[in-house]
DNA sequence: CGTCGACTTGAACACTTTCAAACAAAGTGG
DNA sequence: CCACTTTGTTTGAAAGTGTTCAAGTCGACG
């Protein structure tokens, strides 16, 4: 592990508040790794034996049934992944792959386990994150079930926007995709569901996305920070 | 509150490692409440102020947006809810309501917060009543968006099926229309599923459903601990 | 017995996926 | 540096899936 790696993991939401000497432990069964992109990090259904903290790069977390695979989430730096499963010690419900080079921290689940039953102030974080987490799955099931996949589409440009702040245009995290998998449709779905929303205010060239008419877009997403998260 | 509520709030896994003191004061501040069926006890943006606990009855979880609702999960005796927006101080995102008539128990969020950040066994326990949730709606969001209809509403009875042992037929537990909306379809498409799955060895008849074949049925929805959750 | 809500059924419609093909962009190897 | 492969994106047409609307049935409850 790179000593520069420590204080980023330190200043998560998750490690702030601990004890010095507790986060020392945790570090000290803790190791870090790089992969190239592509690789399968965890596949769904293994135990959980890692909890994991990318540091660079980009992890896609997705699941598969029946021959097909979706993508659930996107974890970037600095964040962490399967949290849950490393604290139920239960099989992985969702398989993780890098997007890019990609740096990861694993710490062993069990080292998890024992720190928290004896550093509150670890508990207290960890149920945050867990419930920070939760709503988080809350919501994009609530937009799945609520929402048009146009409506979805356009919700899914205007929180983008809003994180880039007021500027007008930005650029496609990831391959659309995997956006388009994210949001639960086909690659054709999304592509054809971009051309209509040009009639809405915005443009999509490669992965440039251009905002004409905000209000517009805006009027298509009706953005709620009950499907879309807090303001920020 | 009655005598006879303590004891069962008491075995719930939440509730049954702390030590009785915290037990006792978090059940001062708490109290009963009966409601007919029908209402609406928590409506979704509303600031989390209880935890609340399903003694006797049922409540639905829904969720809505732009004018339409859909089911998210429902509640039965004994067994808590919105947790995560309580812990969190933060919005509920989901609305409830009872589907009977129904007897709840209300616990005033700042007594929760301030008795697991006292009581690490509290703490712990909260910690894997969330992971467990978090892994519940991850599962429901993979089949929504892994399975077909068919499939879901396959795998929905094959579900409860093993809830009801070898038996080869039960009754529905709730009301066809919410059962298609937390499936995440409408009514009549449930309808007209349902009479197709009567090819694959499933006859439902009102509220009962009898399975002739259950081989069959289950290859259609290929049910999976993944997102079927755990054998029991 | 009548009313209301839930459920079912049919037909038309809308939306989404699938399949196929063409195009574009990025990376590989000569 | 340029062909060349590979992978992602776009587009069209056809097929499939799911929704909507409308009407009718059934059963519970007053």
């Amino acid at each position: 592990m790179r000593p520069s790696d420590l204080p980023e993991i330190r200043h998560l939401p998750l490690f702030s508040e601990m004890l010095q000497a507790n986060f020392e432990q945790l570090m000290q069964g803790a190791y870090a790794q790089n992969f190239p992109a592509g690789v399968e990090l965890i596949h769904q259904g293994d135990p959980a034996d890692f909890l994991h903290i990318v540091v660079e790069g980009a992890v896609e977390l997705f699941a598969e049934w029946g021959g097909q695979s979706c993508t659930m989430a996107l974890v970037q730096p600095v964040g962490t992944f399967i949290l849950a499963a490393c604290i139920k010690d239960a099989p992985y419900l969702m398989s993780a792959r890098t997007l890019e080079k990609s740096r990861i921290i694993l710490i062993p689940a069990p080292d998890l386990r024992a720190v928290f039953r004896r550093d509150p102030e670890f508990a207290v974080s960890t149920i945050n994150e867990l419930a920070g987490c939760y709503r988080a799955v809350v919501r994009h099931a609530k937009g799945l079930k609520l929402r048009s996949s146009r409506e979805r589409v356009a919700a899914y440009l205007v929180k983008h926007l809003r994180r880039v702040a007021p500027r007008q245009c930005f650029d496609l995290p990831v391959e659309k995709r995997l956006i388009a998998s994210y949001l639960g449709m086909t690659p054709e779905n999304l592509s054809r569901t971009l051309r209509l929303l040009e009639a809405d205010g915005v443009t999509v060239l490669g992965t440039r996305v251009t905002v004409t008419d905000y209000a517009r877009l805006a009027a298509v997403a009706q953005p709620d920070p009950l499907l879309d998260g807090p303001d920020p």
